[in-house]
DNA sequence: GTTTAAATTTGATGTAGATCAATAAAAGAG
DNA sequence: CTCTTTTATTGATCTACATCAAATTTAAAC
């Protein structure tokens, strides 16, 4: 086990979120473990890592909600300083285009990095915020950068992390564009979140949905309105049921019938 | 000017492409400079590195004209032996999905690369095909790779190249996702075609249309009755003039309204 | 608990873009 | 050059989704 008794600690005063992420299924991993595989391997992760930190609505629950005490873990153009891994919980991640129109660009799961892909332009290319109360393992670029130029292997690392997250960026954008029809968007959602917190969450088909509605429509560009029509429609046809936050797959074939045609 | 004899030969023997990029203007010129700024840098791109490799619909042309012998650089899921960077001319980008239906992903112009995203899973997500007799530069990825481990400044090169290509992977894709109307997203298409072949054409509003009605459809998920349509209407709006394959935006301010909102 | 506000669902109607169908214009073949 | 095939444009209709509006549920405030 890789976690430090300080982390361990604050697992046990929160217990809303139970599914907190394996280190072994986070793409973090290739550079936040210590490398070199034999006995005398150095650990020059303290040096920029710091694991489980909590980012939470109940943070600022002192000050009014406003938009701007909501639980923002880094503003879009900010200057990049740090990386982020998601532990546990749910972010969304908003971006607002040049004529100031704010879009939700994307999901991120336990497990997932947010902030990676802003070490080259050095500045933060979304927003993200947490939905809920999450945690997250930071990782500070500056120091990583250094240790980086010292230990090649993390360098050979840091490249693996990179590749792996341009492929995964690819792979999830293209699970959604180009889809024609509403029900075949939204199934293809369906299936897209529910598979990928299926390694922390224990199951394929059931998953705790945080996302509201509106962010939900938000993202696939489609109105809440019709957002909801489908999900009635989808749980008429036993293809889902939604019991309060809770959302069951019923018929993963049927599904992904549904996403690919 | 960075070009072998070898190369400026063929630049004479062919003047179809007259647009052929900088080397000063290519995204892959992280990795295929000599290294090292001093009168001493040593060049090891002759270990992995073939410049303007020819890639065009004559090569093909005493075979019939099927698809399989249609001017494809490499296929999807093949295994990755280089990546490439376009010297001239247009490439069309195709994915075919779980359900064997096939997708218009992406365009590539002079000076952006191809398959440099399979680093990871070494094979090509991806087909690329040539539109027309266009040329890449090519790296192969074997060697490549023997020579970052020896070049510490090699390998900080390609760590800033994924992270480039990464950033402007999702700047592309943001320009085109999420636009409501079929005007919004044929003006910021436009714009972004234009935009992306100002450096190497010489005009931000002046193009050459070498892509079919029906791959640009394909490409923005609208039909091409659709988007010509659109055109037409663009046109009698004096958006833009189409003569030909010649494409000129007329008004770029009008556009970018169009686009953005 | 009660009250108020926010989020979600359901209903009625209008419109953008798909689909079907027919020309028209380019591009290749001989 | 003519003939054939492919690609692009224009027209008529149909449908999925947006929009406007009201009701209902859920959550927050007190």
């Amino acid at each position: 086990m890789t976690l430090s008794n300080k982390s361990t600690k604050k697992n046990t005063t929160q217990q809303k979120h139970p599914h907190y992420v394996d280190c072994d299924n986070c793409s973090m991993q290739a550079i936040c473990q210590p490398i070199g595989s034999d006995n005398q391997a150095i650990d020059l992760t303290n040096n920029y890592l710091t694991r489980r930190v909590e980012v939470s609505a109940e943070q600022s629950s002192l000050l009014p909600k406003t938009p701007s005490t909501c639980p923002t873990l880094f503003d879009q153009a900010s200057p990049l300083t740090a990386i982020f891994a998601v532990c546990s919980g749910t972010f969304k991640l908003c971006q607002k285009n040049d004529a100031g129109i704010e879009k939700i660009v994307g999901f991120r799961f336990p497990g997932e990095l947010m902030g990676e892909d802003a070490l080259f332009l050095e500045r933060y290319n979304y927003s993200a915020v947490a939905l809920g109360d999450n945690s997250v393992c930071e990782v500070f670029v500056e120091p990583l950068s250094a240790c980086s130029q010292l230990a090649p292997e993390l360098q050979q690392n840091l490249i693996q992390l990179l590749t792996k997250q341009s492929y995964e960026q690819q792979r999830n954008a293209h699970a959604i564009t180009g889809k024609k029809s509403a029900d075949c968007l939204l199934a293809a959602f369906l299936l897209n979140i529910c598979q990928r917190n299926a390694k922390h969450s224990g199951s394929e088909s059931v998953f705790e949905l945080t996302i509201s509605r509106q962010d939900i429509a938000c993202f696939l560009g489609i109105r809440r309105e019709t957002l909801s029509r489908l999900l009635s429609k989808f749980q008429h046809e036993q293809l889902i049921n939604l019991n309060g936050k809770q959302l069951t797959l019923l018929s993963l074939n049927q599904l992904k019938k549904l996403a690919n045609l």
